[in-house]
DNA sequence: GTCGATTATCTCGATCGTCGAGAGAATAGC
DNA sequence: GCTATTCTCTCGACGATCGAGATAATCGAC
């Protein structure tokens, strides 16, 4: 019988390697964690040719609209991002990344990428197949774990 | 063939939502990310039968030796762990999770883990292998990228 | 035993990220 | 036009972190 705890505890390493992958972007970019979040956040918006705003931003990175305002202040400056008011609707104002900050994010997490799939040539799509499910299986498992209310299996009230 | 991305997207999934659940056990107990991380770092090396010193746990945690000064401060008062100097070398100070804070740990994050080997029973010994294997190249491959110096292929200084 | 070098931790002042409350600006409905 | 609503920004305060230096204990040599 395969151990399951290794497995739990190989699932926690690879947690913190990524974890340190952005860690390591930020450092090389004089950025922190929460910085590196909200490009990461914008970048996947763009990519899926949506255009955030700075309210979703906050929502997605669980910001108060204070913080947020002071981030894309820091960002701004670095000239990571460029803040743009909507023309339709005038009170929003659109984040779109710079061709810099573009660039600099392809070259990091893309290269990260380009490692992962080079790796997975090693297996057969049978094996890729089996490991898909486990991971959907455990991410569900986990998900229930990371929200406020799990069950909240009562009838009356 | 396998979508690759779809794999690499999970897996970052995956690490969110792990994320979620240790954001989660702070939000619970009223600490911040950097006191959950000591505090699983004091319970990894307590599970180990080590138990951390100060100087260690910042090694651990990557934080200043004033900064951890200030984050025992901060769980001491808490009650979740007590400080007691080191019978042979009373220089170090040697920490020890309260039982409370076993406790609350354990039914966190041993939830979690019974959950994790609970749907890990659906798969063979044959798939779980596979998975092993995945998970380790995938960490190997993430972690030369979060070191400060990946290749360094220079020859001559 | 006691002197200096080393190690481990703590104190202090300053900096930076975050928040709550409220202001400012644009929109939508009447 | 007026009012309510929505979205973002400003302000003051708090808390986490850091660098530099202080305090305390250990070790080795004499």
């Amino acid at each position: 019988m395969t151990d399951h705890r290794e497995l739990a505890l190989l699932l926690r390493r690879l947690t913190v390697e990524l974890d340190a992958v952005g860690q390591r972007f930020a450092e090389v970019h004089g950025l922190n964690r929460t910085d590196v979040r909200a490009l990461v956040a914008i970048m996947d918006a763009a990519r899926g040719g949506e255009s955030l705003t700075a309210g979703r931003l906050g929502a997605a990175v669980d910001l108060s609209s204070a913080s947020v305002t002071a981030l894309l202040d820091r960002l701004e400056k670095a000239g990571h991002i460029r803040r743009t008011r909507d023309a339709e609707d005038r009170r929003r104002v659109v984040l779109e990344m710079s061709d810099t900050a573009m660039a600099a994010g392809a070259e990091h997490f893309g290269g990260l990428q380009r490692d992962l799939t080079a790796a997975m040539a090693d297996y057969s799509d049978d094996e890729l197949a089996v490991v898909r499910r486990f991971l959907v299986d455990m991410t569900g498992a986990i998900e229930r774990h990371s929200r406020p209310e799990p069950p909240a299996t009562v009838v009356g009230c």
